[in-house]
RNA sequence: GGGUAGGUGCCCGAGUGGCUAAAGGGGGCAGACUGUAAAUCUGUUGGCUUACGCCUACGAUGGUUCGAAUCCAUCCCUGCCCA
């Protein structure tokens, strides 16, 4: 029999982190964060980063293993991820991946392959400056030469996904679009290791975005103001995956005298209840998931867990 | 009190007689997503209807006109300037 993996999912402020380690207080486990964002040190209450007293002693996984300037992707997540699972189980301990990067937890639930050599990192700064000094569409017109089906596929002012197609056909000779058909036929037939089972904290949109401002607010008072500075005065490029955290720099405005602070904060809000939604969006139409309701007690959650778990 | 600029859809804002349910932006809503994913991108956005279409809408009222957000009159409101 396979062993059961639990995944805690949902959108920001939801309530995954409280829950995931008042689960594992149960059931003898410990946690992999599957946060893009908590992966770095130095920015912590942007990322709602559990801290010490929260983690009550459990096991936390996959959380400051990077510098704000490392470079790091879903396959390195996965990878690790992996590793990490198979370390935990061969200790006897029951696994529980919680966190809201929806491509994260979709990379480790179908066993997403990732091969090295399709990565080059300078064929996409080149690219990068081409569609500076022609146009998205040129280098969209270039994918459409080499690879017509996953330019049907994207659109093309997404500029990232159009790259990423360039780049995969000129590292490893095989177009995206051939790869994604494998992938599917792959899925079609996994056999996976584990049995992962996908739980989504669910609230009434009204009530998370409330949730979703008042913890802004005290993130506000713990002294996020800080930390955004500590991190506008290392004078990062905006190519550093901090750089795109939400919590970080909605402040810089505020920083240059742009702006209020009263304004940022407003921003960062709205920045995070857009946020919620596009994850939403991810867990709801992309992940197998079991709703759990948002407006009971954790206690009443990590029941219901459990007992699903040995339904299913 | 006098002068002047204006009042447009949830907000900002373009529009000076028909091609206007009204450019553009913001916001909202929905969606996509396999290597920076808290990123990136897309669609949609007055109401009713399956649709043809109908209704409501450019401060208010009345008028000119085949036809008005656009022209005229009066009134109300706002900003600025002079007293």
């Amino acid at each position: 029999m396979k062993n059961k993996i639990i995944c805690i999912v949902g959108p920001t402020a939801s309530g995954k982190t409280g829950l995931a380690v008042e689960l594992a207080k149960k059931i003898n486990a410990e946690i992999i964060s599957a946060d893009s964002m908590q992966i770095y040190r130095g920015i912590d209450i942007g990322t709602a980063k559990v801290t010490k007293e929260e983690m009550q002693g459990i096991k936390h996984h996959m959380i400051d293993i990077c510098d704000v300037s490392d470079k790091f992707s879903v396959a390195d997540f996965k990878r690790i991820c992996y590793d990490k699972i198979d370390d935990i189980i061969s200790r006897n301990k029951n696994v529980i991946i919680c966190g809201g990067t929806g491509l994260y937890i979709s990379a480790v639930v179908d066993d997403m392959n990732f091969n090295e050599e399709n990565v080059d990192y300078e064929y996409r700064d080149y690219l990068e400056k081409l569609a500076k000094e022609k146009s998205n569409e040129y280098v969209y017109n270039l994918l459409k030469e080499v690879d017509p089906k996953s330019a049907e596929v994207i659109h093309k002012n997404n500029l990232k996904r159009v790259i990423r197609a360039l780049e995969i056909i000129k590292n490893s000779g095989e177009s995206k679009s051939i790869h994604m058909e494998k992938e599917q036929e792959r899925l079609k037939n996994k056999n996976l290791k584990y049995d992962f089972l996908i739980y989504y904290i669910d609230h009434d949109r009204e009530k998370l975005y409330e949730r979703i401002n008042e913890r802004v607010d005290v993130m506000v008072k713990d002294g996020l103001v800080d930390e955004a500075l500590k991190i506008y005065n290392m004078n990062l490029s905006n190519d550093n995956t901090c750089m795109q955290a939400i919590g970080y720099k909605e402040f810089f405005p505020y920083f240059k005298g742009e702006d209020t602070l009263q304004n940022c904060i407003l921003k960062l809000k709205q920045e995070t209840r857009r946020y919620a939604k596009r994850q939403e969006t991810w867990f709801k139409n992309k992940l197998d998931i079991i709703y759990l309701d948002g407006k009971k007690k954790k206690e009443e959650l990590v029941n219901d867990i459990i007992e699903s778990m040995n339904n299913n």
